[in-house]
DNA sequence: CAATACTTGTGAACGTTTGCACGAAGTGTG
DNA sequence: CACACTTCGTGCAAACGTTCACAAGTATTG
């Protein structure tokens, strides 16, 4: 797939550079939405009984550079130890740390339509970190209850969002409303959205926009393919 | 959304630059995946009635700068006219040439859980650009009659995919077996692959591979979360 | 416990991408 | 048809991201 991003420079512990010491560096977006994919291999390392991995092998799991890797650890702290390499258990924690998945978030699902349906009953979902507390619908699905939770009308997102503390909104509507439903769930206070839907979707600052758009992948890779012989 | 996708420098026409003259230059695959992009905002633009646009108006319905919308497109012509702008119809239709869209293409889908289900019935596939043409599965949906095609065994990928000729695939199986997968469209003459598995793909160099990843998007995300109020 | 082997973290070099700013080319009006 | 206005396409420079290469630290072996 693809994305268009809202790119953000990152700003969390954004200490103003007062300089000398160890001012908190500014850390560029793209390291960050690698750390999920280092997540997941050292996940499969643990997985495979591995306990201790050093720069070379995860870059090889992964298809990247070991320096790369060493230096995106490096903006976070120093977690290797030279001659041995990463402790993987360690190393899991401190990226789980920094990403703050070291707790549970609930998350609104709007849109309860075929792909609502498969985010809710995918298995693949980290069972303690993201958690569907609310989902919205405008049809006749509302009222339904899905995994012990009822759907509501989309009207009321603002508000139930507000009062269940959600920050994490996926959008799943047509993409005719879906700057409207983003505009709801800000409105009630999420302040990280992942869309669906096709559209540049135009959020405040400190919201955090990610679309997923397989279409779009798809679109651009059609470029690529070499189609000259029969 | 978020997407590990094969970073990819551009090769398609790569005449090898000998220089001088109107030598193919060297595409950056960053403003490929924007193509799509603009594409979209192109369409948007049409179903209002508008028949021409700038490159201002064009980038601040997307979000960029204007420069980046002119630097991109001068990668592949010279689409617009001065003192007037850009005339969507001839855009877009030229941005469908490059892309390859100016056609039809068939795409093979793999795994009819939720998910494979949820893409099937998905509307907004552009009708006539990309065609489902063959699923596959494992369990007791084949057999099962979709959209008028027959759900395959997946064993079966390698023959069928490459009998109909299908250049794209699409895979949205569990992890464990999505690399297999993935082996046996490549085998069947696959060179376009989106996959919803959150693992990292292995593929030859000529095969595009984009990742669509729901879940590694909200796990980024969640560090810019200031969960520092109530 | 000295010598050898390994691997991190990072300064500096490099390559890529973005944005500025302006010449050239077009439009429109009186 | 001349002049004022608009907007593209692009040379250039700055910003950003990646990779090299090595000093410094840790492990291992005889």
């Amino acid at each position: 797939m693809m994305a268009v991003e809202t790119a953000r420079p990152a700003q969390p512990p954004a200490s103003n550079r007062t300089n000398g010491d160890a001012g908190e560096l500014e850390i560029p977006d793209v390291v960050v939405r690698r750390l999920p994919i280092y997540l997941r291999a050292l996940d499969a390392l643990t997985a495979h009984g591995v306990a201790s991995v050093n720069s070379e092998e995860l870059a090889a799991a992964i298809g990247v550079t070991a320096a790369q890797i060493r230096r995106d650890l490096s903006y976070f702290g120093r977690f290797g130890k030279q001659g041995k390499g990463y402790d993987i258990h360690l190393l899991t924690g401190e990226i789980h740390r920094i990403l703050k998945l070291d707790r549970s978030w609930n998350v609104a699902l709007v849109g309860y339509g075929n792909l609502g349906q498969a985010i809710v009953h995918y298995g693949g979902f980290v069972p303690t970190t993201f958690n569907i507390a609310a989902i919205f619908d405008r049809n006749d699905t509302v009222g339904q209850i899905v995994n012990g939770i009822e759907v509501n009308d989309s009207r009321d997102i603002a508000t139930v969002v507000r009062e269940l503390g959600i920050r994490i909104g996926i959008i799943a509507v047509p993409e005719v409303s879906a700057q409207q439903i983003a505009d709801q769930l800000i409105e009630g206070g999420v302040s990280a959205i992942v869309t669906y839907a096709p559209i540049v979707i135009k959020a405040p600052e400190h919201v955090t926009v990610r679309e997923v758009d397989p279409i779009g992948a798809m679109q651009s890779m059609t470029y690529y393919i070499d189609d000259s012989a029969g």
